[in-house]
DNA sequence: ACTTTATTCAACTAAATGGTTGAATAATTC
DNA sequence: GAATTATTCAACCATTTAGTTGAATAAAGT
């Protein structure tokens, strides 16, 4: 289990192919093995398998073995990641730009309230 | 002004490249020409040029004739795309933050066992 | 008109990508 | 241990990509 460090060139990569964000759609659900997420792709097996890699090495999703197959789970860090540096833009569409660095600096902090208030 | 239907893969496509996200991030300052947006960069006019159009082509950003310069700028509406894009996936870490704030809550209500203990 | 400035186009190259097929490896079942 | 199932590897091919250089176009200044 090897933690890369996030790579936003291998992440927006991964994500620029409709086959691996359909497998990636396919993987909210839950965890699958490779075969399962090949199948409703029209392509080899072994076509599939490498985009899974392609994702794989993107950090975001994991394969683990059990027993004969390979079983992937989605990956957040890595999502989350793409996520995060999109957001820097996000003033450009959001109109209380003045306020949106002290809400992300706060925002761990009022989870933490609310989480006591619950 | 051709108003071209956002593609995900050509966004994230040109969203994986350093150059260009760097030449993104160039244009938060606010509209810049391509001479501009070229200049911090070690590739050759012409190399830059063509960043800039796969940004155009991704509907990232537009060019508009100013003299005898063009004029750049930041397309919101394709960004937003892939953050609404991304978005879809945010339950994955909300409920991994969810998680870490129920560790974090046993943690500090270990701490304050312990305290009680001492 | 000629020159300078800003930018793109065209042609080329090297490397990466997305796909294929057939053989190889790994774990399970008979 | 032989057969079956799950998956990857290796070699190959076509296309795209990221860069180059040199010529072409567009607008402005002299």
């Amino acid at each position: 289990m090897v933690k890369r460090e996030p790579d936003l060139d291998l992440i927006f990569k991964a994500l620029a192919d409709p086959t691996r964000r359909a497998i990636l759609a396919s993987l909210k659900a839950g965890d699958q093995s490779v075969s399962d997420l090949a199948a409703p792709h029209a392509m080899s097996l072994a076509g599939a398998s490498k985009h899974i890699g392609v994702l794989e090495r993107a950090g975001l999703l994991s394969r683990e073995r059990r027993g004969r197959e390979l079983r992937c789970s989605l990956e957040a860090e890595a999502l989350r990641c793409a996520e995060v540096w999109l957001q820097s833009y996000a003033t450009l569409w959001n109109k209380r730009l003045d306020r949106l660095d002290e809400l992300l600096m706060a925002e761990r902090a009022e989870e933490a309230e609310d989480a006591n208030k619950n």
